[in-house]
Parts: structure tokens; C-alpha cells; sequence
DNA sequence: ATGCATGAGGT
DNA sequence: CCTCATGCATA
């Protein structure tokens, strides 16, 4: 795979055993769902975008043609020096790790959490750091008295059981996919809960240090037990615990590789933890008695950008990562793709710079 | 593991 | 139209 085109990740290539050889998550209430996320307050989105947006000055100005010109003239630099990958040191990234903003802009902060507190209130920003984050909500549940249930082992589960939470029932296996209903779904109607007595903690006070210490704790533990990344997601959904449903594999893969934002990572920790709790003493039920019973529409199509096209799109994003409506659609045209297509590609690499690893906090704190 | 997409909630 | 959390599809 080309992961190396992805400048922010590098991710771990040991552990073999993700493969996942189902995955099949059907729907899942996003767990954030719960009363959707609760959304904290974005405040300071705003902020965020002056500082960034500010450059030096006009150089925007006069974008149009001659700055598109540019920025295509720069890529083809970039594939001329070969390496696919790419980009030009000074193109991308302006400042590495977007001092200014970074992690986690602000946010809605986990919805994952249930049980949670949802939020409550908008938490000043703080001073530094995390530009704007956000706060978060909830911090971590007490695992310890998490009421799971799960089953990892699921003997004959053919299809994905879904999410009974409040999934809206599918049907196994195959997905009526129709309308739009599938993937997005919004099954949100969670509580709301009100407030809980839990602690929230700050998201900003959960040292990226810890979380990283984490995943790679339950990233090995995961591949002990033998469980997929697939198999998390979708145990999470068995586990009931408010507010949470299943997961893909692509969350869990990502929360193992801090590829997603720092609030993002704090959300799901608890659940993570919880389920991992309550494997780990599954596995260890098992050991003691050896067990008796075994364990045992139409599908959406992923467009896909050429090397050309995205090498463009890169350099106009280095000049300018929030281009107009009216640039993206000149940036659409110029390229022979869909505008929306176009407008996705930049939200996509706002958001990969806003991630993880590298990009959001600085070290530590 | 990652690229492109959706959708809720916000501005 | 954005940000975020997530997911399907795919390399």
C-alpha cells in the first residue's frame, strides 16, 4: 500500500494479524451517536481559521490562474523528482505540525462516550496548545465497573449482527443500501443525557503519551487474544454500554495507529479499555475450563484521483488549504473532476493534518 | 492501512 | 460549506 504517501503516518507494519478476514460491520449507530455527539461547543473554529488563514498577505490575492499555474507547475516538479510521494518539502505542510492548530480543533468531542457526560460545557480554550480544542467531555469511565457483556467468539454469527442498539434492524448480510441509507445513517437518538456525576476531563488533560502507551498496550493484547481489529468494532456493539455501538475495523485500526484526533483518541479509550477488560477475562474463563462449545443493493464506489491530479491538488493545497467554492470549482475544472469530489479532497487533508500522531500536540506537554 | 464519502451539528 | 467522527471499499 502506499502508505507512503501519507506523510503523517507511519504506521506500525508489525502487526500482521489485522487482517481482517471479515469485516463486515454493518451499521453501526455511530456511537457517537448518542445523543449525537455532543457536540461541544466549536467555538473557536473561527479563531482557528484567522490564524491559519492569514498568510502573508495577498498571495491569494490573485490566485486564479497564475497561482494555479504555480501550484501545478510545482507538482510537476514533484513528479519529476521521482519519488512518488512525495511533496515537495516546501510545498506541503507549511509548518509541520501546525503549531497553531492543532489538534483537535474543537470539538464535538466524543460522542463516544456515553455514559457520558456529554459534554457540558464549553470549556475555555486553552491558552496554547491545543489551539482550540475543544472540551471534551467525559474522560474516562471507571472501567472497572463497566457492565460489558460481550461475546468475542462468536460462534455462528454469519452476518454481522448489528448493532441492536438501536440499530435500525438490517438485515444481515445484506444491506438494503438504497437510498442513502447505509452508511450514514442516522440512528442517532440517543438520550441525551443529561449530566453525569463522572469527572469529565478535559481531553486536553489526557497526555498524548497515555494514549499512545495505551494503543499499543491494547494493540498487542488485541493480537494475543487472537481478535481482529474487525472483531473489536464489532464487540463494542455487544457490549452495550450506553451510547456505544460498533465500530469499523477502520476506527479501530486507526485508533491503534493514532491516526485519528486527540479528541477522538480520549473518546474512545473507555470503551476500548472496556472491552478489553472484559476480553481479557474472557479469555482467562476459558483457560480454566476448556470450553465445551466451540466457538464459534448496491454498493458505493470509491472514486479514485490520479497520481497527476492529486499532485495538483496537493500543491494547491500547501498554498491554500481552504480554497473558495469558486476556486474549487476552477480547481475542478482544471483537473476534470467533480467539484464535490474536489471540495471532499480538501476536507479529507484538513483533516489528516489535523490528526495524531506528529501533527497535534507537541509532545507532550 | 488508507482513500474518498456521508452526515450530524455548527457557523 | 465547514469540521468531526466514522465507515465502505480497496490497494
Amino acid at each position: 500500500m502506499q502508505r507512503n504517501n501519507n506523510p503523517y503516518v507511519f504506521l506500525s507494519s508489525d502487526d500482521t494479524s489485522m487482517m481482517n478476514g471479515k469485516q463486515h460491520i454493518s451499521m453501526h449507530p455511530p456511537i457517537t451517536a448518542g445523543p449525537k455527539y455532543t457536540p461541544l461547543h466549536r467555538t473557536s473554529e473561527a479563531m482557528r481559521r484567522h490564524c491559519m488563514t492569514t498568510p502573508p498577505s495577498n498571495i491569494f490575492a490573485g490566485l486564479d490562474e497564475s497561482l494555479l499555474a504555480r501550484a501545478e507547475a510545482l507538482a510537476a516538479i514533484d513528479v519529476v523528482s521521482g519519488s512518488g510521494v512525495k511533496h515537495s518539502p516546501q510545498l506541503l505542510r507549511p509548518d509541520t505540525g501546525y503549531p497553531g492548530m492543532n489538534g483537535t480543533a474543537h470539538s464535538p468531542a466524543t460522542s463516544v462516550a456515553g455514559p457520558g457526560p456529554h459534554v457540558s460545557h464549553p470549556l475555555p480554550h486553552h491558552p496554547h496548545s491545543f489551539a482550540d480544542s475543544e472540551a471534551s467531555p467525559f474522560d474516562q469511565i471507571p472501567t472497572t465497573s463497566l457492565p460489558l457483556s460481550m461475546s468475542m467468539t462468536d460462534p455462528n454469527s454469519p452476518v454481522v449482527s448489528s448493532v441492536s442498539s438501536m440499530a435500525p434492524t438490517h438485515l444481515p448480510g445484506m444491506h438494503p443500501a438504497p437510498t442513502g441509507n447505509m452508511t450514514g445513517m442516522s440512528p442517532h437518538h440517543l438520550v441525551p443525557n443529561p449530566h453525569h456525576p463522572m469527572s469529565m476531563h478535559d481531553p486536553n488533560d489526557t497526555d498524548p503519551r497515555e494514549l499512545e502507551a495505551f494503543a499499543e498496550h491494547f494493540k498487542q493484547r488485541r493480537i494475543k487474544l487472537g481478535v481482529t481489529q474487525a472483531d473489536v468494532g464489532q464487540a463494542l456493539g455487544k457490549l452495550k454500554l450506553p451510547g456505544v455501538g460498533s465500530l469499523s475495523q477502520s476506527t479501530i485500526c486507526r485508533f491503534e495507529s493514532l491516526t485519528l484526533s486527540h479528541n477522538n483518541m480520549v473518546a474512545l479509550k473507555p470503551v476500548l479499555e472496556a472491552w478489553l477488560g472484559e476480553a481479557e477475562q474472557q479469555a482467562r474463563a476459558k483457560q480454566r475450563s476448556p470450553d465445551i462449545f466451540n466457538n464459534a443493493e448496491k454498493k458505493r464506489k470509491r472514486t479514485s484521483i490520479a497520481a497527476p491530479e492529486k499532485r495538483s491538488l496537493e500543491a494547491y493545497f500547501a498554498v491554500q488549504p481552504r480554497p473558495s467554492s469558486e476556486k474549487i470549482a476552477a480547481i475542478a475544472e482544471k483537473l476534470d473532476l467533480k467539484k464535490n469530489v474536489v471540495r471532499v479532497w480538501f476536507c479529507n487533508q484538513r483533516q489528516k493534518q489535523k490528526r495524531m500522531k506528529f501533527s497535534a500536540q507537541q509532545g507532550g506537554r
